[in-house]
Order: structure tokens, then C-alpha cells, then sequence
DNA sequence: GTGGTCTAGACCACG
DNA sequence: GTGGTCTAGACCACT
């Protein structure tokens, strides 16, 4: 499954399944058009509330990544079209700007934190390869 | 000073603090070995709760960035040493990936994303040098 | 065809149907005594559940727009002879009053608005200029 | 009071008052700036859910109509700025033509429906009036 | 005290 | 069967 669940994370589990199907869409894991598990069905699956899947799927396609058709389930968007786009850089900006003082304090240059970010970009491509 | 306290944000306020500190203290506007201002001068001076201010204080001491002595006062710590320092980057990279994955949703690219990284460091030390 | 269905779309698809049956006799694209298509051809032809077809045929048959005549099949009305007249002018009162007021949460001033009424009127004429 | 909650009406409870508090802000009922009550006054005065209400000052934030200041309480935004324009925009268009199809159908004419509209807003002023 | 999240279970509209 | 809404009651983080 393209998704991980941890109900003992900080992170609220709605935003975890909202990052879990964006990372899975990125990575081409999700293919636009593809049908997502119903509410219900996720719910059961990872043991957790069908509001709280409900919820997710809102915000999902309040960012116009999912699709709702009435009646029939829940897609994949063909066309993403990021709502907010200057807000959520904004917003990006921000936190990465914190997480860099906060590399700095642990002792990282400035050429280790971009080292870090290649790294993950590195790892993220990998782990698309393997999905492919 | 050296302090920007935004009560509408959606960071709450403590952390807002704790990042402000460290960011301080990154840049050089902060010292090792300075004097901190009191918990309640802090309070007052930014109209926030002294429990508010004395929550941030106890984050930055369990991360070793100040230190309290008791009736003299807060100081920025000498040593760093950063503590939980393999959970801490753990948690950057979780974080990163995150946001590298809310990139390619908002459509940059990944040298796009590099390059945001790349500028957000460029912009910090103009601050910095000015701020000496 | 006089008809367009997006399944996609918030509205309902039985709604989608009824308005625009609406919308094409009032444009005269249909005309009254003019014969529709059975619920089962509009159903395959759309590509939707015929339940959902025959239920936007009940609803334009209660609001006096079709006539069901068994065996025959489904005409546009000869005499419209709207019911519920006071209920659905009340509640087209409180629909466009609550567009007016987001209008002018969109930043609209009253004569911006009257305006866009305008607009869409001229628009519509002229759409039915073209359907003639 | 500014809100009036139809539990028994079509429209969603939240959704009734997240258009009852734009509605007071646009006339003004509430000013920027100004404290709403909390979640869980605002529940027990129209004897609904908290969550209900919750969700609705969700849906106000999104909008930037009003402000959370955590741990403060909910306050009406000072700069509104709405998110959305151009979709909204087009959202409205698409409902107003639609109202202007039924009001054809009521056998009202186009200077009707605009008469109409003026109408709306006139007694909207008037109601602005006796609120202040 | 504030809002935010979650669960359990219910009802509804739509297709 | 699909998602959307609502209630009742609980816990949590923040101020």
C-alpha cells in the first residue's frame, strides 16, 4: 500500500493520509484518473474514523488534487492546478528557512543542509523508480 | 531587537520564540554567554504570556541553547552540543521531504526547489551581515 | 444537443438535467409539445444511471414543465403554468441575496453586481440568437 | 442577534452559518476586528453541535473572513482579501444564470429579474441601516 | 478558557 | 455503495 499510518505521530492522521496520497501522486504511484478507496474503505484498512478519512479527502480536493464524482467514489485529478500557490510558497519559504536555522544549530553547514535536501531528493527518486 | 512576535500565525507563540532565539543565536546577534532578557520582561515586552515565554525557555534549555542560572539569570549557552541530535534530523528530513513533495505539487521543478533552498540561504546571510 | 452533463460538477446530475431542460425550452430550443427523448435514450446517451434521468423527469413533470403521457411518452408543456410560485420566488430571493452578499465579500459593489446580472442576461440572449 | 440557525432547512447547518457571519460582516453587523463568540457559545446558544460550529469557522478562516488566535479566541479579519477570486467569480455566474432560467420560467422578463435584484439590494441597505 | 482532532454511530442525498 | 452532515462525548495543545 502507498500509505503509512502512525496514530501515535504529532502529525494528525488526516494530514498524514492528505501528504501520504500528495507523495503517492507525485511519485506517479497514483496515476491522475485512477480510482482512490473509498472512505469507508480506507477507514477500515487503517483503523481509524471515516470522518477523519472524510476529512483528508476534503482537504485533498480543496487542493484540487482529488476529484469527488458523485455517487461513484473518489479520483485522482487529471489536472492538478494548485490552489493558493503564492500563500503555500510563502508558507514553504518559511519553513524552510526555520528547519535551515535549525540545521545550523545542529552543527550543519550550509553546504550540508543542501547536501541533505539533494540526498532526499536523491532518495525520493529512488523509491519512485522502485514503484514504477 | 532582535525578536518578531506574530500572534495571528499559525506557529504558536512559544515556538515562534524558540525559532527566534535560535535564529538569533545562529546569526550572531545573539552571543554566547549573553544575558537573556527576564521571562516576564520578555512577556511584557511583546504582550504575550509569561507562561508563553517560560515554555520557550524551557525548549531552548532542553536543547542547550541557554541556560538558566538561578538568580542570576538566562544566558545563550556556551556549548551548543546539541542534544536528541540523530531524532532532530530525522524529524528535518521527514519534514523536507514533506515540503519537497508540496513542490512538485505546487509544479516546481527539482532544481527549482534546490535553487529556493539555495536562495532562502542567500537571503539569511544578507541578513545576517547586516545585522552585525 | 441542447444538453451538457458534467459529472464532475457539485451540481447534481439530475439537477444538471432539469435545468437544462429548463434552459433550452425558455430558450426556445425545445418547443412546447416538442417531444424529449425517453428517460432510457437521455440515460445511454449521457452515459448515466437512468434513475437519475427519471428522477429530473419527475422533477420538471411536478414543476408543470413536462407532460408524461403514458405510451406516447414526454412532451415539453403546452401551458407551463409554474407551481409553487410564491415558494420558489421566495427562495430565488434568498439565493440571490446570499450571492450578493459573497459578491460583496468578492469585492463587487452593488452596481458591479447589477451589472454582472446584466451581463449574463445579454449572454443568454445571445446564445439563444445563435440557437435559433 | 446577527445569525439566524433553520435546523430543519436544506441548507447545511454550518453552511448556514458561515453565509449568516458573511453576511453580518458585509453589512457591517461585525466589525473588523471584533471578537465572535466561541466555538462552544456560539453551539450551545443555537443548541448545536460544537463540532458543527467548528467547522464552520474552518470555513470562515479559509476564506479569510475571520482570524484564530490560538488560545484567544476568533476575531473578524482586518484586510479580508478573498482566496479564489476568479473561481467564485465563475461559480456565481454559473448560479445566476441559472436563477435567471427559473425566473423566465416564473414568467418573469429580464427587466424583472434585474428589478428584482435591485430590489434585494435595496432592502439589504435598508436592513444595514436599521443596524447601525 | 480557546480551537483542533478523533471516535462511534447515525441519517441523508445521490447514482 | 458513494460522500456529506450531524451529534455526543472525549482528549489535546496552546495561552
Amino acid at each position: 500500500m502507498w500509505l503509512h499510518i502512525d496514530p501515535r505521530a504529532n502529525e494528525p492522521i488526516y494530514l498524514q493520509i492528505v501528504q501520504g496520497i500528495k507523495g503517492a501522486t507525485a511519485k506517479g504511484v497514483l496515476a491522475p484518473g485512477e480510482k482512490l478507496p473509498s472512505v469507508r474503505e480506507l477507514a477500515t484498512e487503517f483503523a481509524v474514523n471515516h470522518n477523519t478519512v472524510a476529512k483528508a479527502y476534503q482537504e485533498l480536493e480543496r487542493d484540487n488534487v482529488i476529484e469527488v464524482i458523485r455517487g461513484r467514489g473518489t479520483f485522482i485529478s487529471i489536472e492538478p492546478s494548485p490552489t493558493n500557490r503564492e500563500e503555500r510558497l510563502k508558507d514553504m519559504r518559511m519553513s524552510l528557512s526555520t528547519w535551515f536555522v535549525e540545521a545550523i544549530h545542529l552543527g550543519l553547514t550550509e553546504e550540508d543542509f543542501i547536501n541533505l535536501v539533494r540526498d532526499i531528493i536523491h532518495e525520493w527518486n529512488l523509491d519512485r523508480e522502485m514503484s514504477e
